[in-house]
DNA sequence: TCCAGCCGGTTTCCCTTTGGAACCGATCGT
DNA sequence: ACGATCGGTTCCAAAGGGAAACCGGCTGGA
């Protein structure tokens, strides 16, 4: 399978990695939550090529995750900005950042650190349940086929295939 | 710069995507989550090339983030598990799937669904305040300078250069 | 008026990474 | 002795990435 065709599969982490997961487009998000706008500003600061950066805020324009605003006109210029959909990458930011502070300190400590504004306090940032609040442990959470993966599985059985032949599906039964 | 001297970055999303940011990774990080262990699961699951697989296989058990573990002799053979390191890796996976759900559903409703079972309900991973237990919010988070890059900043005033020079600290002086 | 510089790109060329398919080698069951 | 199982490796063509030069509107200064 080419690396282009993740998003045809009915999972969402391999879409979103079909948008997110390509070279240098997760450090062209972080700069963006650092406030980097402008081309050249992207272009210095992660040392990708014109070449490539370019391409790359191309798909993310079209994906939709930065949007292109001018900022003046004669020449006509723009920057780029995230739109609700990009500022909702924050979560996969700051866990990758965190997993990054806690398994690949080189022994000079985090290279940044976070304060959370509203309570004060310099944050760890950990993900919890939506509905009671605790921290989610991978032991304790049940993964099950959701709507979308159901109605694959029942067209497959109408057809008369096993579900052993959808890689989702036969993964996913255990 | 080359694509494979970000690990020299002082930045921790730098550092975490220098491991997991590869083409293919994260799926075979998410596959080891759901129970997959075997070279070839992990092949028919993907859909990835054998090569590539071994290759990104390999390379996940030089950084800690896999174990091999012999499952029978004669002959010899091995299967993967995820270490702590690798298991550390829970929130981004969560995250990347709840950004899946909540931005590249394809009208079918989500492909998998996750019950808490310590609270028995189904939820939806959010990130929260280490400190305060609220959801956090990228404006209501401030982030500054950690020991690492003040390390940088140091040196570098000592040499005599600017700290404009350092893309990391130019960035984040905003 | 001419020229340099700014900004956001595009083009070109060459090298690296990836994908597909065939092959390999130890062992087991029959 | 033969085929199947499992976890790879080898080889080659195609796709992707990196370095550097070029482009094209516009501005400000000599």
């Amino acid at each position: 399978m080419r690396w282009n065709d993740i998003d045809q599969q009915v999972c969402s982490v391999a879409r979103a990695l079909s948008v997110v997961g390509e070279r240098w487009t997760m450090l062209i998000i972080r700069d963006a939550f650092l406030g980097t706008r402008r081309f050249d500003r992207f272009q210095e600061n992660l040392g990708i090529t014109r070449h490539r950066l370019s391409e790359r805020l191309g798909k993310l324009v079209e994906q939709g995750v930065l949007i292109k605003v001018p900022y003046q006109e004669r020449p006509l210029r723009h920057e780029y900005r995230l739109t609700r959909k990009g500022l909702a990458l924050y979560p996969v930011l700051m866990t990758l950042a965190r997993w990054g502070d806690d398994w690949m300190d080189q022994g000079q400590g985090a290279p940044m650190e976070y304060v959370h504004m509203t309570c004060g306090r310099q944050t760890r940032p950990e993900i919890t349940c939506s509905e009671c609040g605790e921290v989610l442990k991978p032991e304790e959470v049940k993964p099950q086929l959701g709507p979308a993966l159901l109605a694959v599985a029942e067209q497959l059985e109408e057809a008369g295939h096993s579900v052993e032949d959808f890689p989702a599906l036969a993964r996913s039964g255990l």
